[in-house]
DNA sequence: CTGAAAGCGCTTACAG
DNA sequence: CTGAAAGCGCTTACAG
């Protein structure tokens, strides 16, 4: 049961009698070995409990069979949804899976596919970012010349495929289902403003509410965070008691919000009721259990996968279809109440 | 600004007019350069957009720079802290991250070991594991030579250190202060009895009451998730209401019970008190803030990874200290009620 | 069905 | 301070 270290595949030949090259078929389980070879060289691989490496076939193959991904924040169980999307399909195509995390910041991100780039993944999927792409960021991936894919972020680039959700449709689908029971004076929690998924969400809230020819608007700002989500539904809840609903665009805005309320000594959704976007596993935990918006993240990151792999496969991308936009769904539990009964 | 694949050391030479020996010295910043070869040379690099092949080298220096990263669930906050500790060194050290999921799988864990052998890391760090583990697996892992560390689980093998927790001792921390609170019939809720963190947790809680000289046991089975959990404290709840306080072996438990507590109408701490154990992050958001212990996660994800770069480099790691043990932190928050005072 | 040879893109003594 | 050559451990035409 010797491993060592020093074993290769001309050890393996030499002790099987036989050349690099037949060593080498068998690895790669051509047909044209004969059987009694084959089995020769299986045994004494065996014997040496050989593992060829991977470097080596790499760098002569040209193909590392390992995709990058890099995610803002492993930590953050928004993504790990996508991971695990993303993780089916390459535990199905036999790949392996490079993960990085880029801290929020677009150092790190070049930083790290910098070092993607120095030959060891065949490509990269990019999951989420929280920064809009800047024009100098986006000829930077260009020229990297390595096939890349962009999940839930937007990518004006005919070389770059992304998947993303329709947050103008959600945040109008939310604002639309207050409306529907009843609710007249909702108040909405935003992101920041430099994100366009942020700028989205605020625009499906307006828009419902133009649609349903309500003048009422109050906007805050929460910048995705509970903390200023808190501050922001203070405010509210001071100096807003005409309030009856509040729309988060984000389920962690959300959290700090349902703090705020409870320091107030209200209810949710009596006094008020509240609708989140994201569904985070916490949320349907806490009480009330929260309405919010849902968006695909396993299949997002599934389907980002297959686009990535099928690019480095050289197979055609349509370009119509080049990128996929996902709806988000409403998911109802019991943070928000019907005006209309009363 | 051409980026082309075929750009390799070899181009840059050529175009520098030097030898490819020279182009690496610069490559490797090596001293014995002149001033101005180094100039051009770096010149020409940075024309052709040249980043050198991370395969090749790897192969040529044996090194790939690497580190190889297996946990249970990349899913899991439990887990991210150790992850952001280990990163820290990672980062510190220049080393690059391979981050693997193993689903709490043994299968998947010697997949992934497999994989890592196959020369595409210098050394693995396993984090967790969910099972001991068993003498075929450790003979497995010590044929692999390659360097491992374990975090979070025991390994009896003088070539794998590990890096661990007193579960014993922190259980007793945590029943000794309901003790002291004047609680008197202190219900356990322990995980499964093939982990040996789990057996440990329960002597712990068995020995606290011995020194206290306290008669009253009951040890229910919540098998570390939130279902069991909440099912194993119905059960208490039902039929020993004598009981005023539970201590739970993991967070999960102590959520799964604290359903099932509101489910009954009772109130916490009023009527019952409880102890968690891990301190996992949302365990300070509910209500009421969980009282727990904590394990130094973070700090134990940067010196197992610490202690694997030691061994990779071959400094000798002294054998009496080769494997560490923390201590679990009580943090004391609103879920426990003296009965002192009474 | 099998082997010899060249090549993948680097590094590293060795010689000068 | 610099270059020629061998080597890292594989794969892949090519020839037989």
């Amino acid at each position: 049961m010797s491993s060592n270290k020093s074993v290769n595949i001309y050890t393996i030949a030499e002790e099987a009698g036989v050349s690099k090259s037949t060593v080498s078929r068998v690895l790669n389980n051509k047909s044209d070995v004969s059987k009694k070879t084959r089995e020769k060289v299986l045994k004494v691989m065996k014997e040496f409990n050989y593992l060829p490496s991977k470097l080596a076939r790499s760098l002569a193959t040209n193909k590392t069979q390992t995709i990058g991904l890099i995610i803002p924040d492993i930590a953050n169980p928004f993504f790990s949804e996508y991971i695990k999307g993303a993780e089916k399909k390459v535990i199905e195509e036999d790949y392996n899976l490079m993960l990085c995390s880029s801290h929020w910041t677009a150092k790190e991100e070049l930083r790290e596919i910098k070092m993607l780039r120095e030959g060891i993944v065949d490509g990269v999927l990019m999951i989420g970012g929280g920064i809009d792409i800047s024009e100098s960021y986006l000829e930077f991936l260009e020229e990297s010349s390595i096939p890349i894919v962009f999940i839930d972020r937007r990518v004006d680039s005919d070389n770059i495929p992304s998947v993303n959700v329709d947050n103008c449709k959600a945040a109008y689908k939310a604002t639309n289902y207050l409306l529907e029971l009843g609710h007249r004076k909702i108040a909405c929690v935003k992101g920041p403003d430099v994100l366009q998924s942020s700028r989205d969400r605020v625009k499906g809230y307006e828009k419902a509410l133009a649609d349903f020819e309500i003048d009422y608007r109050l906007i805050k700002s929460g910048y995705f965070n509970g903390e200023d989500s808190h501050q922001a539904t203070c405010e509210i809840l001071k100096n807003h008691r005409e309030v009856t609903a509040i729309f988060y665009a984000n389920d962690a805005m959300a959290l700090g919000g349902i703090r705020a309320i409870k320091e107030f000594g209200l209810q949710i959704p009596e006094d008020i009721s509240i609708v989140g976007c994201d569904d985070l596993d916490i949320i349907s935990l806490i009480t009330p259990p929260l309405t919010t918006l849902k968006q695909p993240r396993y299949e997002m990151g599934y389907v980002g996968m297959e686009m990535l792999m099928n690019k480095i496969d050289d197979k055609l991308i349509i370009d119509s279809s080049k990128d996929i936009v996902y709806d988000m769904e409403l998911i109802k539990r019991e943070s928000v109440i019907s005006l209309n009964k009363l």
